[in-house]
DNA sequence: ATGGATTTTGACAACCGTTTTCATTTCAGC
DNA sequence: GCTGAAATGAAAACGGTTGTCAAAATCCAT
């Protein structure tokens, strides 16, 4: 059964940002919970081919995953500091996308598009003593 | 000096799509450069570096490259099957995405937007015989 | 419950793209 | 030519991910 499976995606559900399959591995076992690193690997993608988390790649090559609340397409606004993500829509960007890809001749087109910038707290100016 | 340098973007130059580090090696070494994989490497990171080449990854985690026309902010449909790759400007999807990022409190702001899909000469129907 | 087939698990090894290391080669300036 | 700095590349190390395979858990018909 999926009890593994739904201790991982549960794991996700409680964090705020995008994360790692050794994050959440390193997470899980700091709650004492009994699971190997395979199985966390094996149960993220089985999450992500199911669409039930959403997937993207760091710069340095990491594949990092997110419970996103909604179900429905949409795109992420993350904070290069401290991870915060928030959920974007945008339509235009749908129609853009489409729009670029047929007038090409290009057919069945699919996109990518994340937004990355620093947080509202994260700019704010250190606080000092 | 650059000479390796030059024959790695020359290589990327002549190339339709992007072009993987082990793939530019290895058709280099197919013409008779004589060229190590690791200067490949070095020589596509300063070139990337140096902005005279885009960089994205592939679903698999793959850096590829590419020598592109421009040298103006922009971004690229390219073809799933084939590689064929076309740059493209995207005005409202910029816009787009500083205003989400300022609408959620986020400053410096950047984005990555790829559209990918299949060209019309690969989605035309394979001729049998 | 019981035994056996089936699935899931996880320690460990293999993989693969990339980076580091470091000894050698190349080059610029003298 | 000589000398120090920069570039090169073979080989080893690295790190995230995937494959292997035997053990453990689960299911199911009896
Ligand atoms: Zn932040
Ligand atoms: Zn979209
Ligand atoms: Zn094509
Ligand atoms: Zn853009």
């Amino acid at each position: 059964m999926t009890t593994r499976r739904d201790a991982v995606h549960d794991t996700l559900r409680r964090s705020e940002g995008f994360r790692s399959a050794q994050d959440v591995y390193a997470e899980m076992r700091l709650h004492g919970a009994k699971i190997g690193l395979t199985t966390v690997y094996r149960a993220l993608q089985a999450l992500a081919d199911g669409g039930q988390v959403d997937v993207l790649r760091t710069d340095d090559g990491e594949s990092v995953y997110r419970a996103c609340a909604t179900d429905t397409h949409h795109h992420h606004l993350v904070c290069r500091r401290c991870g915060r993500t928030v959920e974007v829509a945008g339509p235009a960007v749908e129609r853009w996308a489409e729009m670029v890809g047929s007038e090409h001749g290009f057919t069945e087109i699919t996109h990518t598009v994340e937004v990355f910038g620093t947080c509202a707290s994260c700019s704010a100016p250190a606080k000092v003593g």
